[in-house]
DNA sequence: ATCGCAAACGATCTTAAAGGGAACTTTAA
């Protein structure tokens, strides 16, 4: 078991005792325990029970729990919590502004054990009925637990990526099959996963399905299934998985015709039909000489969703997608002086390791109380440290930066003074994420217009299969954004994504720049760029539209004229 | 349950918004 897997377990423990109505300074000392062991950066497998005992906020139980963990995955505690607790009321932790103790009001007074039941109670107008609970706030129950169950069965990419990744080792080398390819969703780089699908290529369709059956983790659905694919799960993994066959000489063609989205496969071919039917005219030896009879460049897999690539393709006129390589530096990061994991220092010198240019440090302002974020004294202090750190690791640069929450009237969290001290502001919304759509776009346009912000942080707030973000006219912010020369973040966190990438394309051609930024937490967070890198591509972002791109002194720059516009 | 001060025990404290219900509880960043 890892740190992040036991902190989950204690979290877990946490939420149930406040459910049941422990005593609420032991509840606390469990949820505590659990941000203690996420803000770990050595893992607690590694460590002796002295050395776990000697960290603060874990005491006695707290070590025996994690040697359990560690041991059985479980604890004596959690068992029990567990066991007196019905699935679907566990599951209903997870419903977005409602806590365990407005759970335990919905299990126990209202008899709710399922979200199912919960929307047959409020259907009912049963829900209002109980205390705490009233017309509003039904309606709001009704929302989440809507989105949870529409959400049952589907997964964030970076949560399916590597079962993919394994199902495909395990079946290629499976006797009766020739190859195993990923397509469908995934291999578009969908943010969110509703079905996996794979594309096997063998002679026996018959001998590898039963093959595949027989592989552990899976289980066949056998009323679903039929003779060209196969349907089932894979134990612990939300999406359904297909499997799709071909015999050799057709594979491309199935690669094509289950990669595409629906919308895509309808676009129009010059001949006055479609991507779909030009697929039956033939066999075709490579994805690249089916578009190109088509009179098409080959389109990335990425881009087949149905939007403008037919048009680009058949112009010649796809843009050139950006790459790993093409970005040049990491801005949006946190250190220790906020909720960061690791120091300025080792997330620099990471930074610089990894043969980046420059870092932007940002993080969180004064209001942020409990991210501990940074009142005026401290701001200070961590500049003078990037000062120093700068000469040291020259020509390595770290940018000062703040990740300014956008307070509720639209304003940003300093004095001028020290807005003014920094070399850039990412402004992001917090909290008070409950806003009609007037009331979140004039917040975001108003600080939009404060001269001191370069970056517009995650726009929406969304936590992807979790939470819906607030609702905001996205074409107000970004023709906003377009006049004052603000940079729209593509938050590469993968439960974040955020600007939603189908809003790229509509920000290129107003001509707003956009950014990957990884929102890193910890050293290990600058791979979540990749995340942002498959979204941005879908969005057709080209490296010439991306500020993290710039080299140091192009960036550099950018932040001075930016400041000088002020 | 943990910690700290002290030797068995008492204190444990982010804060603001929101909703429900008329002073407070719950939630979430």
């Amino acid at each position: 078991m890892n740190n992040s897997e036991i902190k989950h377990s204690l979290k877990l423990a946490g939420q149930l005792m406040e459910l049941h109505g422990d005593n609420p300074f032991k509840t606390r000392s469990y949820t505590s325990a659990a941000d203690v062991v996420g803000g770990l950066d050595v893992e607690l497998a590694t460590l002796s029970e002295k050395e776990i005992l000697a960290i603060d906020g874990l005491g006695k139980s707290m070590a025996a729990n994690i040697a359990d963990l560690l041991h059985s995955g479980s604890f004596e505690g959690l068992n029990q919590l567990m066991d007196k607790t019905p699935v679907g009321v566990i599951e209903m932790l997870g419903i977005s502004g409602f806590g365990p103790k407005k759970v335990a009001v919905l299990w126990q007074e209202g008899g709710a054990e399922t979200l199912d039941d919960l929307l047959t109670m409020c259907d009912q107008g049963k829900v209002a009925a109980l205390k705490g609970f009233a017309e509003k706030s039904q309606e709001t129950l009704r929302a989440a637990v809507s989105f949870l169950i529409g959400n049952r069965f589907r997964e964030r990419y970076a949560n399916v990526e590597a079962v993919v990744a394994t199902l495909q080792t395990l079946i290629a080398d499976l006797p009766s099959v020739e190859q195993c390819q990923e397509t469908g969703q995934t291999r578009r780089r969908l943010e969110v996963i509703d079905q996996i699908e794979l594309l096997v290529v063998a002679e026996d369709f018959e001998e590898a399905r039963e093959q595949i059956s027989q592989l552990t983790g899976l289980e066949v659905d056998e009323r679903k299934s039929s003779p060209m694919a196969w349907y089932g799960k894979h134990v612990g993994v939300k999406p359904p998985i297909k499997i799709h066959f071909a015999d050799s000489d057709s594979a491309i063609n199935r690669l094509i015709e289950t990669t595409g989205s629906i919308e895509h496969l309808n676009l129009p071919t010059t001949d006055q039909t479609s991507i779909k039917s030009a697929l039956k005219k033939g066999r075709f030896v490579s994805e690249e000489a089916f578009y190109q009879s088509i009179g098409m460049k080959p389109i990335v897999p990425e881009l087949r969703e149905g939007r403008r690539e037919g048009d680009w393709a058949t112009q010649d006129r796809l843009p050139q997608l950006i790459e790993m390589s093409d970005l040049k530096g990491i801005l949006h990061n946190h250190s220790t002086y906020s909720d960061g994991k690791h120091t300025l220092r080792q997330m620099a010198e990471h930074c610089k390791q990894l043969g980046y240019e420059y870092l932007g440090i940002s993080d969180h302002s004064q209001t942020a109380v409990y991210a501990n974020g940074l009142p005026d004294f401290r701001v200070k202090q961590q500049q003078e440290e990037i000062r120093q750190l700068n000469e040291e690791l020259a020509p390595f640069k770290i940018f000062s930066g703040i990740e300014s929450d956008i307070l509720t009237d639209g304003s940003l969290d300093y004095s001028e003074e020290i807005l003014a001290s920094f070399d850039f502001i990412v402004a992001s919304v917090h909290s008070g994420l409950n806003m009609d759509i007037q009331k979140a776009t004039d917040r975001l346009l108003k600080a939009i217009h404060n001269p001191y912000t370069t970056i517009l942080g995650h726009m929406t707030g969304r936590l992807l299969v979790q939470r819906e973000g607030y609702p905001v006219d996205h074409r107000a912010i970004i023709d906003a954004c377009a006049e004052t020369g603000v940079v729209i973040e593509i938050n590469a966190s993968p439960y974040r994504l955020d600007m939603d990438w189908r809003w790229i394309e509509y920000a290129l051609d107003k001509g707003v720049k956009l950014s990957i930024n990884p929102d890193a937490h910890k050293m290990d967070g600058y791979k979540d760029m990749y995340y942002g890198l498959q979204v941005a591509r879908k969005g057709g972002l080209t490296a010439n539209d991306n500020l993290n791109s710039m080299n140091l002194a192009e960036i550099t720059a950018f932040f001075a004229s930016k400041r000088n516009k002020k």
